[in-house]
DNA sequence: CCACTTTTACCCACAATTCCCCACTTCTTG
DNA sequence: CAAGAAGTGGGGAATTGTGGGTAAAAGTGG
């Protein structure tokens, strides 16, 4: 059993990460890889919660327990700014709640999928304490973007990330 | 050949040194060399963690322990700055988690495998903290490329080479 | 309140991938 | 040269990914 690499979690502290193709079929269901669905149904007896992203166009999933800090947090942001305001009825507004079906599946709802464009190929990626979930092509359209802007010197690279060494 | 000349432990302090010629089987599966395998047992029980190195088509290996103090620092930055929102994502999204099969080896992601253009030789490089993993002709390719800009006056020094003595 | 359409949930089946094990070759070491 | 360790390859079982049929549930309009 490899499962337990893919995730850690120390005390409360849940860490994903990891890369999966994956595709939705034509009911709109997309599979949670196999490593994760032990510590789903352990740390959230299978409840998920799936907003959209509105940094980029792609969804996030948390599971419950995860979920609840978030909207915590939302809660306490003004409602006199905009921004704030705004991103607060995003996320809470798109929220839905969503259960792991018998093969590991999540219905995604219609909305949010034509938000993301999400038709057959997908990516799903592990981030921290929550999935990323991307069209295919956008996901490597960012992905070469980026690769190119980090071996540019001509694109002003920001302090926090001049002094991170890996 | 005794183990202890291409590793050091100095408390928390790991340090991988050495290269290898080593070879991708055709199901993707990778040995790590021998005689870093008993300090992998011992430091992160066979738990590693490959990634993407995006400032070279090539990949990392780090032992589970060193991983997660990168995680850490990918953690503290901002996702409203795109350079290091990008950064996170990139770095744990494609963030995958290997355990060392009875033979020693590790089955390398598809996705990994295709951007480092790994297929039949590869070379690891002991990296300090992780290794590095490269596709056997781009490494002799930059190697040699680097070899002939160091002693080329016309290639510019930055400072902080020019004061670095070896 | 009922009939009809659309959506969702459950089940099974096939295909692909991954994992576990064993075997053979090559290289080191005594 | 023998014996062990390390590197390499592959068979086959088990798990996982994917698609679709069908029944239940929910939404819709008269």
């Amino acid at each position: 059993m490899g499962k337990s690499g893919f995730y850690q979690q120390n005390g409360d502290d849940i860490v994903f990460r990891g890369f999966n193709k994956i595709s939705i079929d034509s009911k709109g269901r997309l599979a949670v890889p196999s490593r994760y669905r032990d510590l789903i149904a352990v740390q959230a007896e299978n409840n998920l919660v799936i907003t959209l992203n509105p940094l980029d166009r792609s969804l996030w999933l948390y599971p419950l327990p995860e979920w609840e800090l978030i909207e915590d947090k939302l809660a306490t942001l003004s409602d006199f700014d905009k921004q704030s305001r705004r991103t607060k009825q995003m996320m809470r507004g798109y929220a839905s709640d969503c259960q792991l079906d018998s093969q590991g599946r999540i219905l995604l709802p219609k909305e949010l999928r034509s938000y993301a464009e999400l038709n057959k190929q997908a990516v799903i990626l592990g981030q921290g304490n929550k999935f990323e979930i991307w069209n295919e092509q956008a996901w490597e359209a960012q992905r070469d973007e980026w690769l190119q802007s980090v071996g540019d010197d001509s694109v002003p690279t920001p302090e926090s990330l001049q002094t991170l060494s890996l």
